[in-house]
DNA sequence: CATAAAATTGCAAAAATCCGCAACAAGCAA
DNA sequence: TTGCTTGTTGCGGATTTTTGCAATTTTATG
């Protein structure tokens, strides 16, 4: 393998994960420890990554996914991590958009094998860097502040799908009034996506738990999960759990 | 054997595989390893591949892996100056994907009013930004490598939309053979997208003139304008400008 | 602070490249 | 023909690049 062709098949697999272990490299390529440090320093010295110890993260990592000054980051990174746990091997997944949603999406299983449908192409984009996803987009108007694909031609493509999961971001929850939203665009979406979905899991922010809007998008019971950053027994949910989706 | 067939041995080879070795080319050629150094490098210097150490890589096979960012970044501003030219207000168009489309998307005119179909995520995100600009984002499978939705969802939705005009990069061009590509999936949707254009712009570097690949995409009578950050005049132009739509 | 993993350094062998030179053929003018 | 130029090719030797190995130092982490 020519020298070139090792750098690539680098910035290709750095483009994708925003990181390579040496370690990895050394295997993939099957050549020896030291080859992999000096096409790292190389690399490097070209600006093409930043090297440290034990292998190299991708140049733009820092820039363009820098997203450090989401609100409430920690929490929603918590959300993601029990929402990973959802997903398993062979499954079919819809998603929304959202912070949380896209925290998801960098939180799964390195080697997770399993299709997703989204409505956001950030989403895409992330979940495009596990090499054993599937991903399908699913097109139509672009909606530039919730940056998600909506309206009519978006609906008809969720009617003809059918999904073992869906995982959903919300504006609004609470314990009688269920889910809630403002936008009707955005609520008529959702409720297209909760339609094609057999099982239904909700991300939220404590934050956002009791508070009722004023466009109703479905009742706690058409929900089989609710996850928040808070511990599953703490007492702020207990009018949630015993409504949910047995 | 004579230059000209080495020459054209080698271009076979390396369309064939995207890479070639000095050390194979000495044997099936049965000559000696300068004069196999001296075709490459003379074929390096004509632009028609990328010379490494230990033989060449093909220049498209190249753009594949690009070393994205930063790889011509300035000539591609330059193309994405002049395509944003022949973009005009209440128009309707197409785009690809790829880095200079991406600029492109970067460099239109802030308060351009207009709508956009693509295929490209990324493209999206960036026109989002424009205040008067509607995004129709086409959705289908999600491609890893050339980020972009393919497949033949996207192809049957782009059957059904008609274009003002499509913007289009591509990886070779060449005064006879016309637009030429590598990849099967990627070819057949460029052509659907071709399809549904009144007016087709390709937007290409220089370094990818005269360039054929083994695909077939389409002659150069198919298209209306060729942008690239040559001067319009140059020379390396005048056998492209003679064939294409008038 | 002890341990293992990773990085650095120096070195050597193999491969590829570079450079000057000479042989050879083809084209061309005297 | 002869002599001259030009272009192509191969050869020998010097040089550079690439790669792996071993010994030593540095770094990460519990």
């Amino acid at each position: 393998m020519l020298k070139k062709e090792r750098h690539d098949f680098i910035m290709r697999q750095i483009n994708l994960h925003n990181r390579v272990l040496s370690s990895d490299l050394i295997q993939l390529l099957d050549v020896s420890e030291d080859t992999i440090r000096r096409d790292l320093q190389e690399m490097s010295d070209g600006n093409l990554l930043y090297k440290v110890h034990g292998g190299a993260l991708s140049k733009s990592y820092h820039s363009i996914f820098d997203d450090s000054d989401v609100y409430a980051k920690d929490d929603k990174i918590s959300i993601a991590k029990k929402a990973a746990k959802l997903i398993k091997d062979g499954m079919v997944v819809l998603t929304g958009g959202g912070t949380t949603i896209l925290e998801l999406a960098k939180q799964l299983p390195e080697n997770l094998n399993a299709t997703f449908f989204t409505i956001s192409p950030l989403v895409a984009l992330e979940l495009a860097k596990y090499p054993n996803v599937e991903v399908i987009l699913i097109g139509g108007l672009f909606s530039k502040n919730s940056q998600i694909t909506y309206g009519g031609h978006v609906i008809s493509q969720l009617s003809d799908i059918n999904v073992d999961l869906c995982l959903l971001g919300t504006s609004a929850i609470h314990p009688t009034d269920g889910l809630t939203d403002t936008d009707w665009e955005i609520n008529q979406l959702k409720k297209a996506m909760l339609n094609c979905s057999r099982k239904v899991a909700v991300l939220c922010i404590s934050e956002k738990l009791n508070i009722s809007l004023r466009l109703k998008l479905a009742p706690l019971e058409n929900i089989d999960f609710l996850i928040t950053e808070l511990d599953a027994k703490d007492e702020k949910l207990a009018n949630y759990q015993t409504k949910l989706r047995k």
